[in-house]
DNA sequence: TAAAAATATGACAACTTGTCAGCTATCATA
DNA sequence: TATGATAGCTGACAAGTTGTCATATTTTTA
């Protein structure tokens, strides 16, 4: 959490910390990046910086928290527009994902991409910690169609939506590193791994 | 790599700087890990170590492919022992993890698991790039029973195992963190995952 | 207006990694 | 055995990192 100082100051310098912030962080990853460069690029001394930010860890997770809104905000657009269908959802998002990166000026949320894509892997404690993922099961549990599932237990929604998210993050964010170049393959083996979820691993004998 | 004069040290020599390095890389992360730390505690000076080594990565990816090579030839024993049941396969792995955990004295086992769980989420390109993902799935594939399994087109065996050993990777090693209390919630909830995982997601429809 | 509280700042300490010029030991050959 | 070549060893060093803190400045309060 940023201090009460940093809050109280005048929007334009609050962003444009910030800015400079996501731009080093979409650059190099968490712990490649520097704060000497954000500052310098910001425009602030030292010292400032560590009187609106604990370290770097908490500014991260700053920016971070919001990007995740963000994006989980989409997957619900999405996940409505396909009436809960969370399979289908989840191929829109790496659509979307994909166009993004396409479109060369990425603008804010392709350094969002960015980001997370150069994090995705990222020690659980510092990336995912900073919004729980009750919340996020929360969210996406109320508009997933339940019908659809095959639910038995009572965790069985929970677990599914932390195995697809798992599973999908790095799919999806691998698909936005500029190093994929081909973007038809890794949508044809993303659908191929979600038809694999959706039927089950096992084949089925007539009982 | 680690360079020729390096291999050309005597065993003993050898084993000190590659215990001295396991000893740190099961104590901090990859980033965190010093390598003052080692080379003080190895009894090398700095310019020595530069011999042997090119840089920090390049001795954590040695001993990181000799410990997923170590872990590898124990899933494919627990293949053969469970007829190429590879979900029983991963459960039994779970066990094994679990009870070296108990273990107090953890061992190279108890140090390698360590490793990996401190590291289980980090950069594909750094942890995972130095064994190839074929050949893992070339040696799991050829011992898992292929007629258990539900395969339509060429790549679900390749993509089944990858997908079950993505998610198992994380449930797995967290079980391996001390910082984990509860070992039998924990394994409910990996099995849980597994027969998702087994018998699908979606609701099966008469047609 | 004067004192008090809040904010700003850059020099600093304590680390980090990787390099390199110069040293020493080993080994083959004349 | 002496000499030259090759291989191996080493610590000081440059260039970077982060977080702290005493001091200076501004703002608010009494």
């Amino acid at each position: 959490m940023p201090s009460a100082t940093f809050l109280n100051l005048p929007q334009e310098k609050q962003e444009k910390l910030l800015e400079a912030a996501t731009r080093e962080f979409s650059r190099r990853s968490f712990n490649d990046a520097s704060i000497n460069q954000i500052i310098k690029d910001a425009g602030i001394p030292r010292g400032s910086f560590y009187m609106y930010f604990a370290d770097k860890t908490d500014l991260f997770r700053y920016l971070m928290s919001g990007y995740v809104d963000q994006l989980l905000s989409l997957l619900e657009e999405l996940l409505i527009r396909e009436q809960g269908d969370i399979f289908e959802a989840l191929l829109d998002l790496f659509d979307y994902v994909q166009r993004r990166r396409n479109e060369d000026h990425l603008g804010e949320t392709g350094a969002m991409l960015a980001i997370l894509g150069r994090n995705a892997g990222m020690q659980r404690s510092t990336v995912l910690e900073m919004i729980s993922p009750g919340e996020i099961m929360d969210r996406l549990g109320r508009l997933v169609n339940a019908d659809q599932l095959h639910l038995e237990q009572e965790q069985d929604l929970r677990d599914i939506l932390a195995v697809l998210l798992a599973v999908s993050g790095p799919l999806i964010y691998n698909g936005a590193l500029p190093c994929d170049t081909d973007g038809t393959a890794a949508r044809a083996h993303f659908k191929n791994v979600l038809r694999i979820l959706r039927r089950g691993m096992e084949r089925q004998t007539l009982s």
